[in-house]
Formats: C-alpha cells, structure tokens, sequence
DNA sequence: TGATTTGTAACAGAATTGGTTACTTTTAGC
DNA sequence: GCTAAAAGTAACCAATTCTGTTACAAATCA
C-alpha cells in the first residue's frame, strides 16, 4: 500500500478529538491537512459509515466524533478507510499442474490472514486518547 | 498495498525449496505462477540481493536457494520484495498552524513503526518450510 | 430567501504495477 | 570457437489507483 487515506483519517479524528463538541467543516480539516475539502468529505464518508462520526449539514455544520476518544481504536480507523488484505494476490491463476501452484493461493490466504490479525491486534492496542496524549508530549 | 509481488516470492521460494538442489529457470517459475519470465527475473534479482537464492546463466542456469527452508522466515522474504512501511505518509506537509497538524507526522511515525514490527513479528513466526509442510498438507 | 455546508459526479494528472518485446551478456557443452 | 540457453536489462504499454479539482445538487439554519 502506500496511501494516504490512515494518515489523513487519524489526523482528523484527532481534531476532531481536540475540538471537543463543535461541528468541525471539511473546509477547515482540510486545511490543516493541507489538501482539497472534497477529499476530506470522502474520507468522513467512510468515518461516518464506521460509525466514528456524524456529520451535519448546512450552517454551523460539519463532522463530530460520536465517541470518547478512550473509545476508538486506531482499528476502528484503519478498518474505517481500508479494506482488509495487506497483501495482493496472485492476479491470474498459478498453473494447476503444479503442485505448488495448485495449492499456493490457500497457504497465501492463511498467511494473508495471519498478518492481517497481527496488525489489527496491534492498532487495537491504540486509541484516538493515546494519539491526543502523545501529540501533547510532542 | 495491492501488490502480488509477496505472493509470487514466496510462490517462486517455494518451488525452489521444492526441487532441491536443481537450477530452476526463470521459464518455468514463470509458468506455474502463470506470468512473464521477465516479471520473475526482476523478483528473483531482489531474492538475490537479500541472500536468499543464487541465480547462475547459460544453459542449465537458473535459481537456487541458498538456506535450507527452515533457515527463511517469510519475514525475509517479504523484506526482499516490500520496502518498510505499511501506510502512506501526508503528501503535503500539514499545517504548521494548527496544533495537531504541527505534530501528527511524527505521531503518525510512531504508529508506523509499531505496526511494521508486528507485522514483521509475525511474518518472522513462519518459515518457508512450514509453507511447505501447508502446501502437502492442502 | 439566502448563505453555508455536505453529498456526489466527473474528470485530470501522476504514480505504480504487471506484462511484453527486444536486446546484451554470460556460460555450458559440443 | 561455436551454438544454444539462460539471466540481466532497458524501454514501453495498458490498466489501475490515488489525490486533487471543478462543478453542482441537496439539505439546513437564520
């Protein structure tokens, strides 16, 4: 991989985190982001979808965090903007002659699943409270 | 990510562990992968360059690996052909106004570093000959 | 009603990726 | 030495993905 969309998505979330209870607008997060309003309004789609925020429309409208910050994990924000798989797959099938060919794709998929628990085990072990704290510490 | 180039190593290493012992060219690794040769020399020279095979030219060259299968972890395998981070960083710098922008990338560094490690952790739990042992087992 | 904001569609430009062709270099065997 | 086989390598293509951008519709508050 090697998008943006977690670092943007933690980034907001952490504003919103430290606007306590205003409405925030896409026009603002995008500007300490530094990138265009409309790619922020995508990313609090999936936010919103994920049940991590609401958004409001009209005047004085924008996004809210729907919970304590104590209670996001970062999963919950990794899951939010990215599906599943950290690796790709084989994009057209191995040779069923071969032995290893005929049967890669089912160890892939173990390993592909191992990693991804792994991964997630540790984002779980992160909340949108340690990331205020530590952007506090510097 | 969405890259298969993993998932083609340890296809191609697992093949070489197979045929113990014999060079096996680019041809045919390219056949039960179902892709070009020349997609499996790029990979192979990175296998090469982590030290786990050997490649030889001329008739009867090919690869060969270098360790027993008990001596790769899939940790290596994925170091040769993935270059370190899982996520994507700001492509523009955030704004240096705002508080949270002025140090989320170093807070986004950190949460880098502790999901590489355990994804690198758990990679590093399996070797290629476990791979094996999956492959026979089906 | 008018201003503000999200939602959404459409598109552009860049980067990445796997694949392909073609050529050079090396090497084993006759 | 010649020939065939193989890796190494450069150049390019098509497809995909991603961020960014413009433009507009829909909703909502004052």
């Amino acid at each position: 991989m090697q998008s943006c969309r977690f670092a943007f998505a933690v980034h907001v979330m952490a504003v919103l985190a430290s606007e306590k209870s205003d409405c925030c607008p896409s026009s603002r997060l995008a500007q300490t982001v530094n990138t265009n309003p409309v790619v922020i309004r995508r990313l609090l789609i999936e936010l919103q979808e994920a049940g991590l925020i609401s958004t409001f429309r009209g005047p004085q409208g924008g996004a809210v965090l729907k919970r304590k910050p104590e209670k996001v994990t970062l999963r919950e924000i990794h899951r939010a903007v990215h599906q599943g798989n950290i690796f790709g797959t084989h994009p057209h099938q191995p040779s069923q002659e071969c032995p290893v060919g005929k049967r890669i794709s089912q160890v892939m998929q173990r390993i592909q699943h191992r990693a991804n628990r792994a991964l997630e085990r540790e984002l779980e072990r992160m909340t949108l409270a340690d990331v205020l704290r530590d952007l506090r510490k510097g």
